[in-house]
DNA sequence: CTTAAAAATGTAATCGCTTCCACTCGCACA
DNA sequence: TGTGCGAGTGGAAGCGATTACATTTTTAAG
């Protein structure tokens, strides 16, 4: 049927045993069989069994992606997951390793059963929040993980994360920087750590600009457009002054835009807009909006490239955080004051 | 270290036959024997190895998701992946199955390598169009393939297709129920099957009402908001009266509705506007945006389901086409005129 | 109660690779 | 001329399941 080594051993005149040698890299090979070998490889095409290495070698060459629930359900942009991704595809391929996603949908058994028997050599976590339960279990198997997305405090789990609070400073610090004073905020829902990020951040270019900071300015609503919406409306009621607005995701902006619209007032002629996300949708509305951009892909080869790591080296890895920058896009939602 | 079928067996009273048996539902084993074997795989938690099992009984247990760089490419919705992802998971892992995923964007040779000779059952493409190079490789091999969301007719692939003549159609068919009758059409990237789909579906919905079709009120652009807008505002600038409009996919609509307003006119008020995809932001705008809806978590159930049947049955299944209904969501961008 | 057929179970070879251990073959050194 | 050593290679034992084939047990017919 199939090529083997043994095919191939043959065909280059050594034991199964060099054959094995020449593909794992072995450096107790002379150059000359190396080369003679690889060769018959090359011009047969040959490529080993997975499973085969697999059974003896310990290694499956494949990596879980476990994509918990809160992703789904949440306003999680719809478009993370293509670029995280490929991010991860683009790395882990490059070693020979394969990705496999899992879905927190099904049950938790299902879980079990399937993602931590499966002969994974490791597991990367994409969520909003840990589920906390998950991540004993699959760390009482010792198997390598990687949260993305997410940390976990108590638990010495590696993580790869982006700044908000940095993106929510840069965006802040953009409207501070064409002359605006009275900056409103809007908050999702405050559930999430990343919603207390972005306040920060938020506070933190205020203060930095030496500006105060003013409560009646600051909504908390949820990661969608009706909340936005409602809570821009109240706000606008309260009679506050403000000419610009930092919010915390651009689905939210949406309903931001409407409210504003509704009482009669233009973006960015009399409010300047940010967001956060950079979603497909960003460039498409009208105006165009500012927001602050995740560097999706490389959160992908991050994580991608720390488990590895970790399978290669063991234990001895300490646990690494790796907290990326994001990147503030200027669109037609902030203007000058 | 980890438990193996020997010690179920040991534990059982049995062979290491016999469990294999119990574990693969082979129907040879008596009642009362089966159920002591399942309770000791049960109190001790086991799972059999991959590796092994696909060693010799040629089943990975792992299917394949090559995704088309056209899909990341393109204006493809993004929120499908997620949708598909769900239902590709959710039947798979119910067989005992995981899923694989690779991405098109690497080089040829990596997808050549990784993806055919890494040990699949099966694969499934999920694309706009389909990589007729690929194919016929992946084909070469022999390997079970279904394709999603595109098909090519030269090849017997089985395909998984949603019906977006009937989408089309029941969009532009609610407009005419509401009264419309001047009903322009604002079509995608040509390049694509779906565009001339739906443009028959629009102009089998006109011809039922026994409407005619006006080419003036019919415009061709791409599937982005930019085309879409200048293409709007040509059809404005024409003079010609219209009160609906069915736009080839949300992102369009998006432009439309931007075209529509800076010439003073309103949505739902002046013009009945209806979209397809179903975006994320569809709820999100002003006004809510009408739209047609494909049922992505079903076409990945599908997917999955069709794949297994053959990776079962062998070369023995015919090829089988499935084309899904789209559904249409109501919502506040249409109104009877 | 036999006894042959059917059903259930066990034995052992096998899948394709990795890796431990043994072995060969120069070559430097005493 | 031995001797020791290290580099390179080969032989063969697994890894943990499946499965063809052999064997035992059960069932049912006579």
């Amino acid at each position: 049927m199939s090529l083997t080594i043994k095919d191939i051993a043959n065909l280059a005149n050594v034991s199964q045993a060099t054959v094995s040698r020449v593909i794992n890299n072995s450096p107790k090979v002379k150059q000359k069989t190396r080369e003679r070998v690889l060769k018959v490889i090359e011009d047969t095409s040959f490529f080993p069994k997975v499973s085969a290495r697999a059974l003896n070698s310990g290694r499956n060459y494949n990596i879980g992606l476990l994509i918990l629930y809160d992703v789904f359900k949440s306003q999680f942009p719809a478009e993370f997951l293509p670029g995280i991704l490929s991010g991860l595809t683009r790395e882990l391929s490059a070693q020979g390793y394969m990705l496999s996603v899992f879905l927190d949908q099904a049950a938790d058994k299902e879980v079990d059963d399937g993602l931590i028997n499966r002969n994974l050599d490791g597991v990367i976590v994409l969520g909003l929040e840990t589920n906390t339960r998950l991540a004993f279990r699959i760390s009482k198997r010792k198997l390598p993980i990687v949260l993305l997305n997410h940390r976990f405090q108590d638990l010495s789990f590696s993580s790869v994360m982006t700044d908000d609070q940095q993106g929510a400073f840069i965006g802040t610090r953009h409207l501070i920087e064409q002359g605006h004073r009275s900056i409103a905020f809007m908050e999702g829902n405050p559930r999430y750590y990343t919603s207390h990020a972005r306040r920060t951040g938020y506070l933190q270019a205020l203060e930095e600009a030496g500006l105060p900071a003013n409560p009646v300015l600051m909504r908390v609503g949820e990661y969608d457009e009706a909340h936005a919406y409602r809570e821009t409306k109240a706000l606008l009621a309260t009679g506050a002054d403000f000419t610009a607005m930092y919010v915390s995701n651009d689905i939210m902006a949406l309903g931001v835009l409407q409210a504003l619209r509704s009482e009669g007032l233009r973006v960015p002629e009399n409010v300047s807009l940010v967001g956060f996300d950079d979603a497909q949708f960003a460039t498409a509305i009208d105006p165009p909006l500012t927001t602050v951009r995740k560097p999706r892909s490389q959160m992908g080869t991050e994580a991608a490239r720390m488990l590895l790591e970790r399978i290669d080296r063991g234990d001895s890895v300490p646990e690494e955080h790796v907290v990326l920058p994001t990147k503030l896009i200027v669109r037609g939602s902030t203007r000058p004051l």
